[in-house]
DNA sequence: ATAGATGCAAATATTTTGCCGCCAG
DNA sequence: CTGGCGGCAAAATATTTGCATCTAT
């Protein structure tokens, strides 16, 4: 893992500078998984994401590169990816409904930081966290291999309209 | 708030110090909202519960209770009591499936650690948890009213087995 | 060649909504 | 009394599965 970061900006929007360097297809080929035309589109959709994306706009984007990749696929590919650890999963409090987007994540976990209000998102990383997870895994004894910590609030632009 | 703390075990079953103490009822009631026959039976349930709950887990057991109450209804109360802080909604990162697990809440926030083998889940608190979601209040100038932290990984219990 | 992937359609699962009669305050 | 609530049925959303066919290796 390269130790490339993830720059963030306050409107939840992403710029992966693991775009379009493959890193997904090196993943999966590493594991000896097979890459498919379909697969290689929907890694390419995540690692090009500007923000978290519902696997519904996966599909329209995996569509505007190839219009015959389906639904199902799509699903499949993500459930692929989430069971090697490659992408997270996550629900963003369910602040626009219960469904679930799906992100590429770098070599550093984040937080989500995600406003009640406006629906901003914000990610946030801190040694602060590492160290907590440190903890955790220490007193649980427990060897983590996945987390996810989701933080909702109103952010200072709401507050001051209130 | 009374500062009655919450009692965990390993096994990610709750023994909450609150239970049948009609908590969420006072803080309905204090909010002028309407107690119907339905919504007691609710409440109850998410009171004394052992663990986390899904939906349908809930009704069964309101339906134990008042054999009469519906899904709906169901599903509307967990809205308010949502809606209103006083019961945080997890997915427990999916570990079993897509469906939406409840928990009312103490005082203070807990993580959730699972292991994504055999499925347990533990509840955790730290002051570094505490310091943390200070930390993110500060930087991201936001004002928290949720937090929610899921962390996956292989118990010692199934590290030994494998 | 062949294990494993995709596509299609249908099945599941979960949550939400419209409408009307009913009840808590 | 009356506005909010619950029940019913149906809709909307989201995700998964069986099976025949195709394809990456």
């Amino acid at each position: 893992m390269s130790g490339t970061p993830l720059h963030r900006v306050s409107t939840g929007e992403r710029i992966n500078v693991n775009a379009a360097s493959g890193h997904l297809q090196r993943e999966l080929k590493a594991r000896r998984i097979r890459l498919t035309r379909q697969r290689r589109v929907v890694l390419q959709v995540m690692e090009s994401a500007a923000h978290h994306m519902d696997a519904n706009e996966i599909l329209d984007l995996a569509q505007k590169i190839d219009s015959k990749i389906t639904r199902v696929t799509v699903y499949r590919t993500l459930d692929l990816l989430k069971g090697h650890g490659l992408i997270d999963e996550l629900d963003l409090l369910h602040l626009r409904g219960h469904r679930h987007y799906y992100e590429s994540h770098g070599p550093r976990d984040h937080i989500h930081v995600a406003c009640i209000q406006c629906g901003k998102v914000r990610e946030f990383e801190s040694d602060l966290y590492e160290e907590l997870k440190r903890q955790i895994s220490r007193d649980c004894a427990i060897e983590i291999t996945v987390t996810r910590t989701e933080v909702g609030g109103l952010c200072a632009e709401c507050r001051a309209k209130a």
